[in-house]
DNA sequence: CCCTGTTGTAATTACCTTCATTACATCAAT
DNA sequence: ATTGATGTAATGAAGGTAATTACAACAGGG
């Protein structure tokens, strides 16, 4: 099981706000264009963003606009925004073991907290990395596109 | 999205195989009674793990043995046996991204290298943890039971 | 004040994945 | 041959993803 691409939808979004605030009303007909995909999604997912207080949005005259500096919106904070992880775990548990088998009743304490680890450790590598990271990766990316 | 209940069903069913296995057959229709799930389920799982060399099962008698010693199977090895990620990343991306777009016809490359370091870190941290560790974590478990 | 462009939001549809369930062929031992 | 188990296919229900249509709410310009 993959986890959904409106993550990466919501990075690309937010890396085409900080190119573009400046010069132009970046709204979510321009957004659904270079994303592409449909304009709902989009404004669907400027909603999440906006909620976690990533960006602003201007109601009736459009725009979407960065509401924190780019070094400081890791990549665990649009995860999170994003993700509406029932419970907050990653994984998924089988719902009802036996109570009578030994293994059945102690499993579920026994995993939890070591697959909680793995997910605190995914976590940490999310929150690691920056829009800031992002961008300048891209930067340097058109830098190379100029040369050829 | 999470990771399917699947996966830690394969940790159950490990668990029981190596702690039953000695005593008495570990069928399909016994481990669907401690998981709580569907014997077919199991099944499949049974020949997920099968075909990953983990496990072993008797065609027509009946009963799962396992194949490697409890300390050489991580919870990485029992991930990539169930998860059907093979050529697939964790993370999954939006299709066609606008080339005619600085952001879209970019945004792949830069964030492919970033999310496959993320699913890396994941991946490290369920190699570190084995069979041996949940087996050791339930006879603990099980030593308490006993005293009260 | 109304028109226009945009956001916010609901509803519908199609598709996919998970899991439960039924059914049955295949197999090995007695 | 009978028995009890595995291997495997097919179907259905439930839930999530994404596309799409539709429209009310809103802000600014003419």
């Amino acid at each position: 099981m993959q986890i959904s691409s409106r993550f990466t939808i919501a990075l690309h979004v937010l890396a085409c706000i900080a190119v573009f605030e400046k010069q132009l009303k970046v709204t979510s007909a321009f957004l659904s264009g270079s994303v592409n995909v449909n304009a709902v999604i989009i404004r669907n997912i400027l909603l999440q963003l906006k909620a976690a207080e990533l960006i602003r949005v201007e109601r009736g005259t459009g725009g979407a606009y960065l509401e924190q500096p780019a070094d400081e919106i890791s990549l665990l904070d649009v995860y999170k925004a994003i993700e509406p992880l029932e419970k907050e775990t990653l994984f998924r548990f089988h719902d009802n073991p036996n109570p009578r088998c030994p293994v059945g009743r102690n499993i579920h304490g026994i995993l939890d907290q070591r697959l909680l680890d793995v997910q605190n450790t995914m976590e940490n590598e999310l929150q690691s990395m920056t829009l800031a990271d992002i961008l300048s990766d891209l930067t340097t990316k058109l830098q190379k596109e100029k040369k050829e």
